[in-house]
DNA sequence: CGGTTTTGACCCGCGC
DNA sequence: GCGCGGGTCAAAACCG
């Protein structure tokens, strides 16, 4: 399914290292944010880092999956890097939010207190470790949560001339 | 044909 | 120790 619909341009990382400005926020702030839907529906919603102190996401998930340090041996402790992640609330009616990257689902679960299944995603350039799941709310079926984690290191695979069409877009966007 | 989606199984941390 | 919930793998189906 590759029908990509231009949102944002923000040429390589310029959107998340603006996100990334933003820290220190509660996974709490996020359901906070859920919770009020806001009225103005512009793309923008929240962008929250989380951190989680007691082990939620994976700090040993690295079964066979890239990255991180060598195998070596089971570290002094300090090599937990707590990777960030990115939420991104949005209004819309389809889940494909196309940011620019190629993605490649890689698995779909379902969430609890929630009747929309969640869908995992993984960036298929080479050496891209970047991961994004997307949500849906089961109250507002517009809204859709979008979570990124990781930070990509090459530039976006789509053509970026039709700029003018994203320039439009970002005007629809900005209509409130 | 190759890459991607689908979908169930598997894995792992945590709470009971 | 076991069940649950969330996250990932992997094989087959699918689609260009």
């Amino acid at each position: 399914m590759e029908n990509y619909p231009p949102m944002f341009p923000s040429s390589s990382s310029h959107e998340f290292s603006l996100m990334n400005n933003n820290n220190t926020t509660h996974a709490k702030e996020e359901l906070l944010f859920q919770g009020k839907k806001s009225t103005n529906n512009g793309f923008l919603g929240l962008m929250a880092s989380m951190e989680t102190p007691s082990s939620d996401i994976n700090s040993g998930v690295t079964n066979s999956v890239e990255q991180n340090e060598p195998k070596s041996c089971k570290k002094k402790g300090e090599k937990k890097i707590k990777k960030p992640r990115y939420a991104f609330q949005t209004r819309s009616q389809v889940d494909i939010l196309d940011d620019g990257y190629r993605w490649r689902k890689y698995g779909q679960k379902a969430v609890k207190n929630n009747k929309f299944p969640r869908s995992y995603y993984r960036c298929t350039h080479q050496g891209c470790n970047v991961k994004k799941q997307v949500q849906r709310l089961s109250k507002d079926e517009g809204v859709v949560v979008t979570t990124y984690e990781g930070m990509h290191s090459h530039p976006i695979e789509k053509s970026t001339d039709n700029f003018e069409h994203i320039l439009s877009q970002m005007q629809i966007y900005a209509s409130f």
